[in-house]
RNA sequence: CGGGGUGUAGCGUAGCCCGGUUAUCGCGCCUGCUUUGGGAGCAGGAUGUCGGGAGUUCGAAUCUCUCCACCCCGACCA
């Protein structure tokens, strides 16, 4: 296609409200357009480039026997409410204002529901997995870094339907197979982690997460991949506290100043995990004690699975005095001033010889042993693992945290929605069953930043072939000047397309140095440089973008080197 | 929702504290000539509700109030 004919408006600068290279390089190369917070035009270059990472995931959903759907984005109200998610999405959900009972979908679990209770009736009616690529709204309290995090944005978005554990297991497995293809054909470096299923519901989940410093998730990941998991459910392979042979009572000491773990373990040479800390807790209203080991960080989302909470909160400073009768720093599980519910760390299951706050400013006892003093409701793993910790599985090696962005999740979400909408199947028994549903999440605008994100250096962005907007970039060098480069142009434009791939013809009118920066700036991965000095000699230059390799070769061997060169990506 | 910041031509910006000529500069755009292998040069030209509204003042981009939009941090994140 003729460049001089197409919308690419690049820019040489954007402002300083894009803060990160894929926004600002989005911008720069006529891709997106913002248009309000969190929303964003396509250009039509990023809408090449999208429609490349749909095709992608098009071809990968329908090669495990996914069937494509288009689901409204305008639902009734109602099927909503069955599921009890009009609450649990709050505000995230956009309401229509002036037609009652109409919402903009954020997902689509509900309507898919809706119709597989329509027609899936017998076990014989699966399995189905069916997807659709569409437009999601969510209203983000605070959108950020481009597409990142946008109110409307597109999904792709697939639902399996089971009869049995085992189906949803395979159907679930299939997607994750799917959706390792799609990254890597996409050109994204990425991991699989562990992650918490939260208000979908469900038994399972993964995400799949592209590593970068503007992730808005952390994980642990093993240095060799055997593990990953988000930090909200990582674990990692740390000893108990042992239990002491020599079990005294317990004895209030004096602790003056000692308001912080760190202060026990130095003032008065208490050995950390010996440190029972304290935390308080309002879980779904009621106040709760944790005691958590020396400085390990209580996790707030392993406590609200652990406990089935929906709402967690942190005591303030004068709610902690009003429950415990002691300050921050004094608090503990013995001689509470009001009695609370207790839960611990696994870590400290049967320990004893601990020290903790005597719930008397300035004052801790030592000695406490959590089963002979205290009533303590259950001991889960509530805390936040820290970098470096020992992998899980055991494998020796350590843990990384990092920051990362999440590119797909998928979910085994069980019968919650088959049961709230009455969606139900009869086995070969005759009984009645829920349908078991899987739910599974692609972000395509997310591909897109992520890819940009990694591959891209200060003059623009290194496309991989499989979602260039184009193949190849042709840049005629003074087109108007000389004859022969626009017969040579025209030439390879045209055996370049016989050839199977998309070109860009840069046919401008304008200085090469122009053309040379807009094209890396692009990134097509491949660009033919045709000027007259290298043509005088029947030659083109090649440049491959992502290597910078130059070739100089006679213009009847480029449509092969180009083969090569694109093959090599 | 809390905290911080920004809003000036198509884009990026200076000026604002300390009110006072015709609102600065770069890019882009239009006309002409020259130029053409890494964002060309010269000459001429067009383009502004200084985010909106109200107020203070002889006079407001500048001070005050208010509303709006956007960005960042936090809270939140199916």
């Amino acid at each position: 296609m003729l460049q001089s004919q197409l919308f690419i408006p690049t820019l040489k600068e954007v402002s300083n409200e894009a803060q990160i290279p894929s926004h600002q390089l989005m911008l720069r190369a006529a891709m997106i357009r913002q248009l309000g917070a969190g929303i964003f035009s396509f250009l039509p270059l990023g809408y090449r480039v999208a429609k490349k990472v749909m095709n992608i995931i098009r071809e990968e959903m329908d090669a495990i026997g996914g069937q494509e759907f288009h689901l409204p984005a305008l639902n009734p109200i109602e099927i909503w409410e069955q599921t009890g998610r009009v609450e649990a999405m709050g505000d995230v959900m956009f309401h229509i204002k002036n037609r009652d009972g109409l919402v903009l979908a954020p997902t689509h679990e509900e309507i898919i529901t809706v119709h597989a209770r329509q027609h899936i009736k017998s076990y014989r009616d699966m399995p189905q997995i069916w997807y659709q690529i569409q437009t999601k709204f969510r209203n983000e309290p605070r959108p950020k870094s481009g597409v990142l995090r946008g109110r409307q944005f597109t999904m792709k978005d697939a639902y399996s339907l089971d009869n049995s554990w085992e189906g949803l297991d395979e159907s679930y497995n299939k997607h994750e197979q799917a959706y390792r293809n799609i990254y890597t054909r996409c050109g994204l470096k990425f991991f699989v982690v562990g992650a918490s299923s939260g208000a979908m519901g469900g038994s399972a989940s993964q995400e799949f997460m592209v590593e970068s410093p503007f992730g808005e998730d952390t994980c642990a990941i093993c240095e060799d991949f055997g593990y990953g998991a988000n930090i909200e459910v990582a674990t990692s392979s740390l000893p108990s506290v042992s239990r002491l042979d020599e079990n005294p009572n317990i004895e209030e000491f004096p602790t003056p100043g000692a308001r912080t773990i760190d202060h026990l373990i130095t003032k008065f040479s208490i050995p950390e995990d010996r440190c029972a800390k304290s935390v308080v807790c309002f879980v779904d209203g009621e106040p709760t004690l944790i005691l958590m080991s020396g400085n390990d960080a209580l996790n707030e989302s392993k406590l609200q699975s652990a406990l089935k909470a929906t709402n967690i909160r942190h005591a303030e400073e004068n709610e902690l005095f009003d429950l415990t009768g002691a300050h921050a720093g004094s608090i503990g599980p013995i001689n509470l001033k009001t009695p609370l519910k207790i839960y611990a760390d696994k870590r400290l299951e049967n320990a004893n010889g601990l020290v903790s706050g005597a719930n008397k400013d300035k004052f801790h006892f030592k000695n406490i042993d959590l089963s002979r003093d205290c009533t303590i409701s259950g001991y889960f793993d509530l805390r936040t693992i820290k970098e470096g910790e020992l992998c899980p599985t055991g494998c020796g090696k350590g843990l990384r945290v990092v920051n990362a962005i999440e590119v797909g999740h998928i979910f085994k979400l069980g019968t919650k929605y088959s049961q709230a909408l009455g969606a139900m199947f009869l086995d070969e028994t005759g009984t009645e069953h829920p349908i078991i549903m899987g739910s599974y999440g692609i972000g395509v605008e997310r591909i897109m930043a992520c890819f940009i994100e990694q591959s891209h250096d200060d003059k623009g962005i290194k496309f991989a072939p499989s979602i260039a907007p184009f193949d190849i970039h042709l840049l005629g060098l003074g087109l108007k000047k000389s004859e022969a480069v626009q017969n040579a142009c025209e030439e390879l434009d045209k055996k370049c397309k016989e050839a199977g791939f998309d070109v860009l013809f840069d046919d401008r009118d304008v200085s090469p140095g122009v053309k040379f920066n807009d094209a890396d700036l692009l990134g097509m991965p491949v660009q033919v440089i045709v000027g007259d000095k290298n043509l005088a000699a029947g030659n083109v230059e090649l440049k491959n973008r992502r290597t910078g390799e130059r070739q100089i070769l006679p213009i009847g061997e480029a449509i092969d080197s180009i083969k090569v060169m694109i093959k090599g990506f």
